[in-house]
DNA sequence: AGCACTGTTTACAT
DNA sequence: TATGTAAACAGTGC
């Protein structure tokens, strides 16, 4: 589900209700959720204090006192904060049970979400979050001669490069059509053909939309509720994403599927 | 009914 | 190494 907008608005809303609570308890119902040995994840966890809850591109990270859980959503992973014995369905694969009698619930129809213990020596230096490139968001200082490296070695479509976390951290489907509209790209670009003021566009673009969206929330569609509840707004600031037609030149817009994804521009604006 | 589609990532084949 | 495809899974809509 969620892109970088999205988890961040997770992370905030999570962070309002369960910063300061211990774990007292874990019920894994599907344990391909967990990719640790359930034993080792559970003995790590329990009776351990969320004292804070950090992000880094599209992961979310629970910081307990003493490690962390790294959790990534992909396509519909949510999570619940509701009094114990409330909530229950099907999809609801993971409980973490709160020291204040309400619970965490990880709900992801797909099970396509995942999550991992991380000891803190190992959080950033390790896989998955030594993978993590640029994030628009938390990093301070930006590097674009080497983003501008890291794509101009490539020559599959910029778009594919853009949906690469390893590269630029949180754009996914939605975000990556929105910046490459407003940087007037053509998202079917071979990426070495990409100049360094365009990366700086890009890397500018990402910024002000993830700002902008964080401020609205994230997007809604599709998913009838965001996570938490949470319904974000910023679908009405979509420029070309599901839309039909250009706001710049009033074209009609082409929906192409390009790495397997459906892909929305301006032909004409687009180049 | 059957197929296409979905805000993601990765394992595998070439 | 780089790139393209299929798979992980379940639901919705036509």
């Amino acid at each position: 589900m969620p892109e970088l907008p999205e988890v961040e608005t997770v992370r905030r809303v999570l962070s309002e209700q369960i910063i300061g609570l211990k774990i007292v308890n874990i019920e894994i119902r599907y344990s391909s959720i967990v990719e640790d040995d359930i034993d080792y994840f559970k003995n790590n966890i329990i009776n351990k204090e969320i004292i804070n809850i950090s992000r880094l591109g599209k992961f979310l990270i629970f910081n307990l006192d003493n490690g962390n859980i790294i959790s990534h959503l992909r396509m519909e992973g949510k999570y619940f904060y509701v009094p114990n014995n409330t909530l229950d369905n099907k999809h609801i694969h993971v409980i973490f049970y709160l020291s204040n009698g309400y619970m965490l619930c990880y709900q992801d129809v797909r099970k396509f979400g995942r999550m991992v213990y991380k000891k803190n020596d190992a959080l950033y230096t390790t896989p998955p979050l030594i993978n993590v490139g640029f994030d628009p968001i938390i990093s301070q200082n930006v590097n674009t001669d080497d983003i501008y490296n890291k794509i101009n070695n490539k020559k599959i479509e910029i778009k594919t490069t853009l949906l690469d976390q390893s590269i630029i951290a949180g754009l996914g489907n939605i975000y990556v059509d929105e910046v490459l509209y407003a940087c007037r790209i053509n998202p079917h670009r071979a990426s070495n053909t990409i100049t360094i003021d365009e990366v700086n566009s890009i890397i500018t673009e990402s910024i002000r939309i993830f700002k902008l969206s964080i401020e609205n929330k994230g997007t809604t569609i599709r998913s009838y509720t965001s996570s938490l509840n949470v319904i974000g707004n910023y679908q009405n600031f979509l420029l070309v994403h599901t839309k039909n037609e250009c706001s710049h030149c009033k074209s009609v817009l082409k929906r192409d599927k390009i790495n397997g994804r459906t892909t929305y521009y301006c032909n004409s604006c687009q180049r």
